[in-house]
DNA sequence: CAGTGGTCTAGACCACACC
DNA sequence: GTGTGGTCTAGACCACTGT
């Protein structure tokens, strides 16, 4: 009970230290349920507010999740993996191993919902597809699901003068999927660049992806270029980021 | 259908809605002080908490920034552009531009810590450099800092046995830099690994950074091959995902 | 049903920023 | 000094989860 003048921090930064430390030091495991309020209450002498917030750290830090009615739980990080260049053609490259455990496993990742509209360019994808400002797209969007949970979500922009009529605007794209398509309309993508950020998700996204308080999203906008340098498809993916690793490899 | 839903929730999340929607709408603009907490408690007829936890969502969503003693404030996102793969030899690619404004200007990405020491690598870089569990490697610490504020951190780990003896073991490696000490050892570089995860940050990496609340950082935990496919080099770097944009580039 | 986390109140003291 | 956000208390009611 005694500990004043050790280290000067708060009694919640303390009780979250403790708690954060048991976990890295395994005695909680991923899925194990923590002391909840009333017990920290009662083991630290604090009023309720005072245990909340201290459990609201872990949760902002992600390593914990709030299930209401249940408990506090250590989550737990199983990613897929997003090969962000395909050509994985078969060196001996990797004599060392991957970071986090691959865990694609037999899982399917699948479509969970398509919606094909049309509409005048958002003036940032205008941009990036460099099309006037009055100028429609395609717009395709869907939401991925692995294992019954929702891990991105996709918004694709074509421009109309380029796929109207063509199977592109359908919900089903065909064998091959869009690229396909465009490499029939003699647009095909032989080069891609990818824009990555990182932030904290909108109510919206975090609803959409079904993301707990302290998980972040990564925002990826990818421009596809034909031949020529043309740019024919704008998109941009929103991926919970507790679900995915991505990977990059590519000569010096 | 109707939107009824902005009726339906809690006073913290009205409050946080219209707080959001009026910055979204440009009526603060980045860098404007918001309402305070004395201010909602009047202004909404509610207790000091309730005030707070609405000011809380916001800064969770990084779109605010609280400066005890001062007030809070909306956030403005000027990232750096990190081109993942440097040969950006000069394409006409790219028609279509950039969705975040590059912003690199003329200001300078300074190291601002470094710190070089030996030791048994731990479990993952051993596993990454293909190393047995006992070897030892050499550790280079640094932080780098733009226009005074620190904005990523980065280890890298490379095999005593390979650079024990070498500039790359002293705090400035020389002209080139470790790649270049690298392949003065015969083991050149020529292919790079990078996997990408975002987080939020540990408390320890909020502190270095210096960032705020909301803030999520983005690892990248990249391994350098020589000629052969040996791993030569893994580092580990955290970025702060509020200063950074990455970039990759790449053929189909 | 009992127990959990989520919301909310109405006070209080503190450290810090700005004037 | 005054006002700010940060911490903390001691209550309360609610919605939800589990059994």
């Amino acid at each position: 009970m005694a500990e004043q003048g050790s280290v000067r921090r708060t009694k919640y930064q303390r009780i979250a230290t403790e708690l954060r430390d048991a976990i890295q030091a395994g005695e909680y495991a991923p899925g194990d349920r923590l002391p909840g309020e009333n017990e920290l209450m009662a083991a630290y002498n604090v009023a309720r507010m005072t245990a909340r917030q201290a459990l609201g750290v872990l949760q902002n830090e992600g390593i914990t999740e709030a299930r209401k009615g249940a408990g506090v739980f250590v989550r737990s990080f199983r990613p897929l993996r997003r090969h962000g260049i395909q050509r994985l053609s078969g060196g001996n490259w990797g004599s060392g191993q991957s970071i986090w455990s691959a865990d694609l496993g037999e899982r399917a990742l699948v479509v969970d919902r398509v919606e094909v509209t049309e509409r005048t360019a958002p003036e940032h994808v205008a941009t990036a597809l460099g099309l006037s400002p009055t100028a429609t797209v395609c717009v395709r969007s869907r939401r991925f699901v692995l294992d019954g949970k929702p891990v991105q979500t996709a918004v694709s922009y074509l421009p109309s003068e380029l796929v109207a009529g063509s199977a592109v605007t359908h919900e089903d794209t065909g064998p091959g999927g869009t690229y396909a398509r465009l490499a029939e309309l003699g647009c095909k993508p032989v080069r891609f660049r990818e824009e990555l950020r990182s932030r904290m998700p909108s109510t919206e996204e975090a609803t959409e992806l079904g993301l707990s308080s302290g998980t972040p999203v990564i925002q990826i906008c990818r421009t596809a270029f034909a031949e020529g340098g043309r740019a024919v498809e704008f998109s941009e993916l929103t991926l919970d980021s507790a679900s995915y690793v991505l990977e990059y490899e590519f000569d010096a």
